[in-house]
DNA sequence: TCCTCACGGGG
DNA sequence: GTGTACGTGAGGA
């Protein structure tokens, strides 16, 4: 027998028998270990029915044992159940596919949880957990424990050795003639043609190096599919990238899928055994939280490391309800694997109806605090013990919340609040730990990566709640929800006016006050009397609650088409420390090219490098000049054409568009030139003069310059100058003939706001 | 004026 | 094989 410390690294069904773990040791050993873990899903329905199923699986030759027993359903309650337990991993699915082929009627459970999520459940044994193991000498694990804990602030992490390959261009649009290694020693660059010497030349690294991560860009889409591709074509089989030479790496197709209100393009996927491969261009997240983020992710929601990386958030948030859902022995109902996400965007945007949303006051207001709600749903779920099955259970009706109509049961914790409350814990702790820390502090970066991990998680929750393909989501929960949040908003307004402050807007999670006009509105309000309000609406509505900051000014747009109606969610402002925050104008759009944007940002700036006792509209001549240097770039051909692109992520194939629109004029451009895009795919394009208007990015002719659609250009300009000086009594003509007249006017029509 | 299409957060 | 918010704004017919 054999003792091993260190660290899960990988876990997967064997081919033969059991499961399949890699260990990390503490004296860097990478170690591969069997392990045996029957897996069990169940079946309920009439009793004829499971009668005829047994009888059928006891006919089928895959190995198991079947039992009859009584399990927990969310919301009908203990139900009488075949239990099948098969006693190879590998052979679940196909087991459990071949029943529900056969019986179809039945209700199934249990039938498709990831078999690292069961395995946290069972043993709390989670990706990067570090544990002890007893072994036997053919390497059968015997015992095995944590010995750590996903809720671990500042856990150990293995030494993990990474080998980077990249293309020196992205191969998309253009073919890569050299990738650059980096191992353990220092980039080589290794030509492409011949590609059997790139072969050679990356095994010999992988088998020199032994690396746990392959971190490449287009490994998932170009790298290893055209390896994979010319081994085949050349009959080579040794070459494999695994450290589990039993396996071949699995490889799955791209895709479009429809999630979150947009198509999303996923590239084909590419995923090792024993080893990770993380592709930074096919992983979509990464760019938010970084590889320390989806390393968190792995560890507090079981998935694997690879399927963390490729993912949405909502698969994480799925996985931690499903543990959560085996640890309490509660049923997890089979449901065809559907969109992974809730169908909104709604929860990330602030944009639900179900969210409170107030008319803001239009126009500039001086010394306003912003208050923010942390993680206003997930804090009120817990709050509030809102659950699939908490909701409309139990307790009498005038419980909590008035305004809504149905009781939430108290008595206990309910599956969803239980998966949030460590999750909420561990992202404030982290947080934390960073306030209390230097910036440059080189550990101050992966604890931000690790919390927007977290967040994330917490984000897409909401979603779930009332996505009614959701496993544990009940429409019913998501409504309990939001009416909370308007009844917790509609109290902190209360607070707020009682405190004498001025409620200015409201926004689903957050709150903007000034002082009463009657008492000194010009005086500036201090952070400390902020702060007491701030604690007094936390006391009253038990949730964490914080300043986003006091405004120098802040200005609430309104409507582009009736400037008398006020949008609730374009707004920009000035915080005490010269930091500018914006929303919803041009600047915070993806598609608004960035010579604009840059502009939009730097009459902001002017503004905000006003001295802060001079009135805003003190800045508009440096604006104004700024603005029409800008336009003298535009005229004079200095501007790079790739800060006039347009970015669009298009939603169809080029013949499906029934509008010529830009977008799909460019798509076809790229399409007759044999470049393709698929929908969920970003398309770039330069407005040009004459037909057909546009001029496709990554098209193989030299882009001539002259053609830029300067008119067009001019007029986004003044579009996106005219959403910042509307506030200063600007019409849009007026600004027009002020930033195009070839003479500079030397006197500007400037009204004064007070 | 109507229709189509795309965007949106936070740190 | 997946499902289509909602409000706003832009571009084209």
């Amino acid at each position: 027998m054999n003792e091993v410390r260190g660290w899960l690294l990988d876990l997967y069904a064997g081919e033969e028998q059991g499961l399949v773990l890699w260990i990390i040791t503490e004296s860097g050993e990478r170690k591969r270990f069997l392990h045996d873990f029957p897996i069990t899903f169940y079946a309920a329905g009439p009793p004829d029915l499971l009668r005829q199923a047994w009888r059928f699986l006891q006919n089928d030759p895959i190995q198991k044992t079947l039992s009859g027993s009584e399990q927990l359903d969310l919301f009908s309650g203990p139900q009488k159940v075949l239990a099948v337990s098969v006693t190879n991993p590998a052979e679940q699915p196909r087991c459990f596919h071949d029943l529900w082929r056969r019986f179809p009627a039945l209700i199934y459970y249990n039938t498709d949880i990831p078999l690292t999520v069961r395995y946290a459940a069972a043993l709390d044994l989670f990706p990067l957990a570090r544990c002890r193991l007893i072994a036997d000498e053919a390497d059968h694990v015997q015992a095995i424990e944590a010995l750590d804990s996903p809720w671990d602030l500042n856990p150990q992490l293995p030494p993990l050795r990474i080998l980077r390959i990249e293309p020196n261009v992205d191969p998309q649009h253009d073919s890569p003639r050299f990738v650059t290694i980096h191992g353990a020693r220092g980039p080589m660059r290794i030509p492409i043609e011949p590609w059997r010497g790139l072969m050679l030349t990356i095994r010999a690294n992988i088998n020199r190096y032994d690396p746990d991560l392959i971190l490449t860009r287009w490994g998932d889409t170009w790298l290893f599919p055209r390896l994979m591709v010319f081994c085949k074509q050349q009959g080579i089989t040794y070459f494999n990238p695994n450290r589990d030479s039993h396996k071949r790496p699995l490889q799955r197709k791209e895709n479009s899928y429809f999630t979150y209100g947009q198509i999303v393009y996923r590239g084909s996927q590419f995923h090792l055994y024993g080893r990770w491969h993380i592709d930074q261009q096919n992983a979509v997240m990464v760019g938010d939280y970084g590889l320390p983020g989806v390393l968190e992710q792995a560890r507090v929601t079981g998935l694997p490391v690879q399927e963390v990386a490729r993912k949405s958030p909502g698969a994480g948030v799925t996985a931690m309800q499903m543990q959560m859902a085996l640890r309490r022995g509660i049923l997890v109902p089979h449901t065809k694997q559907q969109a992974e996400e809730f169908k909104t965007l709604s929860e990330l945007i602030h944009a639900d109806r179900g969210g409170l949303v107030y008319q803001p006051l239009i126009g500039l207001h001086r010394h306003v605090a912003e208050i923010d709600f942390i993680s206003m749903y997930p804090s009120l779920m817990v709050h509030y013990n809102v659950s699939p099955e908490t909701v409309g259970q139990g307790g009498d009706l005038d419980s909590i919340i008035p305004e809504l109509d149905r009781p939430i049961d108290q008595s206990r914790e309910g599956v969803v609040p239980a998966t949030l409350r460590p999750l909420i814990a561990k992202r404030l702790a982290l947080k934390q730990q960073m306030a209390d820390m230097d910036p440059r502090d080189c550990r101050y970066q992966p604890l931000k990566a690790r919390a927007a991990g977290l967040k994330w998680l917490l984000v897409v929750c909401f979603g779930y709640l009332g996505y009614k393909n959701a496993r544990f989501g009940r429409i019913e929960a998501h409504e309990a929800v939001t009416a909370c949040s308007r009844d917790v908003l509609l109290t902190s307004k209360e607070t707020a006016e009682e405190a004498g402050y001025q409620v200015l807007h409201m926004y689903v999670d957050a709150l903007w006050v000034k002082r009463q006009s009657s008492q000194a509105a010009d005086k500036p309000v201090t952070e400390a009397e902020v702060r007491q309000l701030l604690d007094t609406i936390a006391e009253r509505t038990g949730l964490p609650i914080a300043l986003e900051g006091i405004y120098r000014w802040v200005a609430f747009l309104p409507s582009c088409l009736d400037d008398r109606i006020p949008v609730p969610n374009r707004y920009f402002g000035i915080f005490a420390d010269g930091t500018i925050k914006t929303r919803g104008i041009e600047l915070n759009r993806g598609d608004t090219p960035p010579f604009i944007a840059a502009a939009q940002r730097e009459a902001l700036q002017i503004l905000a490098a006003l001295p802060e006792d001079r009135p805003p509209a003190d800045a508009l001549p440096e604006i104004i000049s700024h603005l029409r240097g800008v336009i003298a770039a535009l005229r004079g051909g200095q501007l790079s054409p790739e800060t006039l692109l347009i970015t669009h992520r298009v939603s169809r194939l080029p013949d499906e568009f029934r509008a010529a629109s830009p977008a799909a004029r460019a798509l076809r451009q790229l399409a007759v030139h044999g470049y393709e895009r698929r929908p969920g795919q970003r398309v770039q394009f330069i407005y040009t003069r004459g037909n057909p208007g546009v001029y496709a990015w990554d098209l193989p002719e030299v882009f001539n310059p002259a053609a830029v659609d300067i008119a067009r250009y001019s007029d986004l300009l003044i579009r996106a100058a005219h959403t910042i000086l509307q506030l200063f009594g600007i019409e849009k003509e007026k600004l027009r003939t002020l930033l195009l007249s070839r003479t500079i006017q030397l006197q500007l029509p400037l009204t004064r706001t007070s």
